[in-house]
DNA sequence: GATGAATGAGTGTTCATTCAT
DNA sequence: TATGAATGAACACTCATTCAT
């Protein structure tokens, strides 16, 4: 029983705690990955303490899968923000496009988890319940779009909506997960503004070419 | 009384210690990342112990990028077994697209190595000195294509050739590498035969609808 | 509009949340001993908090120690329950022998308790001050009964009546406290109706055996 | 990657220390149980180190099934020293009470040792494959001394040899199992020469008692 | 060159205890 | 009085690395 008489001090706001983790914890994982992540680290970051950590999520691989939850909850609610429906079919691809494009730019994050969790053959995000309704709504807006563009005849027809998701996630996700390995094989600098604003003018190019009928 | 022989150790053959040593660190690497790779793992799998790995690659990082680079250099020199040069520019393409989809198709590993090394910003193939000759010809016969297409007509003009590899790349590259958070996204098994050989088709059409003038 | 009450926390009974505590802090003990025993769990067995069992006992120790205390109090209670002194010699003797076995068949946690206390050298019952005065009564039973039974001739002369405690004790005590490894070692259920009455009688026999003149 | 560069010294004779420990971990184990040992504690008494605890063991509950495996194992080498098969009846059963009471007394550890699996309902002792053969010879012992006493009519019949030697455990072992409460309720120390030896004469006594015919 | 034993700094997880409300 | 959030010190267990043989 030769135990501790600590001291205790913090803020008592479970919500605050709770999102303060999961930022430290988004962080620590994108950097390192699932295995190389650190608790203590993510716990230090977070202001918070270990404990709290386990309180919260069970243990670490809980809080991995809340961590890759939440990014990609994050990344259809943006998507959601503009009301693709309303645009015009070519205008509202190229949306599409050019947003899953910056998304990728300004959160390496994402791209640095999903490629972690693929490592793990998705097994942790298996086990989601949440996943599988998020991308719903994404395939009924591309369904539409298509629809609309073979209707006016500025889109090909027999477009599979998976397919072309898949492609507009390529063109857009590749490049930045790759981008360190890419840039050091070319000797460019990929993540150069410069850079970036072509890539994308390219991949709405790619995918707009590949629209026509 | 016959003088006992002293029990003979093992092998003593470097080359296929070393080379036993590769492969099994190349399956563990592929498997876990490189954080959570574990080096007892490699060494009971290599058949070897673990003062070998020691010995020849000087510790768990050397192992790394030493397995990293041998998975770089095999793609390239498959890839060069067939004479693209000679070949039609429209048919050079599909070639090049398809021969890209099928090694990432034969070659998970590969996958996981790359992201992995993403992951860490590329800071290991960063020092190393032989990867970026090993694109150099692959650039050259990219090129030479498009120079070709272009002239004959068959392809647009003003395509970079880096562009245009970073497509074919990502179109098979990013379908292997997500393919288990896309199949549980989609509720759709992605390594099916059928699956993959559609994908190959699209993007083969993604590439050459795109290069049409 | 109404008025709302201020939503009643909780019982508000001293008492009975005392009780609970230590009911729940004895089944716990009893299972686990002192370092194996966690206070969440008693706690969350209790149906109180945490806090409550360092306000009422001070630490893990605290609570330790009562719950000790009380049930070797409850145990001479059961037993002055029958008034000894009135029986025959023989009939005492063999009633204190069978009380002592049939309560620790009854009290398994009684049984752990003490064990668990005597791997800590008895350090916390040390310092009780209500435990040696429990005793006391018990010693004057027994010193009547030998007494009685050697004037009327049924009890040998010479008998210490710690001794004979211990001995009574021992026979019923050590049966229950290692009825689990001597069921293994032997491969009997030394905890069926029948080992357990065959036991008794046994024992009987063995302390009116000895008492024989 | 930011691990230690340690260096190495010792002795490289895993046979010593694999018994060093076990040793320590004797003395741990009994002197807090299962759950209040140390594992860093055990590795630091040994001399040696916590991974050698895991190699060998494979876990603290590996390790505890092992020592406790011993510590019976060398219980019985012991009492198997003296050839009782030669004795006299009356006199081989009081060697085996002797022996057991002085046993128990040289060897504390072996008393916290076994309460302490009781705690655990025997639940490591039931794993073990080697506990029930070593109780058989004795048991073999005890039925040959009953046999012949009987015959020779200094024995009373009908008496099991189980029942018989759980008596004379219970005589020994719950002494000193209880000897911390027992004195501290007593007021007496109990562990002192004269009571020690007070006591293996008062429990000579009752088997002898109780066995005459 | 090859091996298995050894090491010590970590690594995820748990615990008794305390504080703000 | 009662509660749930918070804390820091431990705890069992693991790892990359090195040394004696």
């Amino acid at each position: 029983m030769t135990k501790s008489k600590p001291a205790a001090k913090k803020s008592r706001q479970p919500d605050v705690t709770r999102r303060n983790i999961l930022d430290a914890a988004l962080y620590e994982f994108a950097a390192k990955g699932l295995a190389g992540a650190r608790v203590d680290e993510i716990a230090a970051r977070s202001g918070s303490n270990k404990r709290m950590i386990y309180e919260y999520f069970g243990n670490k691989e809980g809080l991995w899968l809340t961590v890759l939850e939440n990014a990609y909850a994050r990344m259809r609610e943006e998507e959601h923000a503009i009301d693709v429906a309303r645009m015009k079919p070519e205008e509202g691809m190229r949306y599409l496009m050019e947003f899953n494009f910056k998304f990728c730019s300004r959160n390496p994050e994402f791209i640095a988890l999903l490629n972690a969790e693929n490592l793990h053959k998705a097994s942790y995000l298996k086990d989601s319940k949440k996943i599988r309704e998020l991308y719903t709504p994404l395939l009924v807006v591309i369904t539409d779009l298509l629809q609309r563009g073979q209707k006016s005849g500025v889109f090909r027809k027999n477009v599979d909506p998976v397919d072309l998701y898949t492609t507009i996630a390529a063109l857009g996700f590749f490049y930045f997960s790759n981008v360190h390995t890419l840039s050091t094989i070319f000797g460019r600098n990929l993540l150069s503004q410069k850079e970036q604003k072509a890539r994308m003018e390219h991949s709405s190019d790619v995918i707009l070419g590949y629209l026509r009928p």
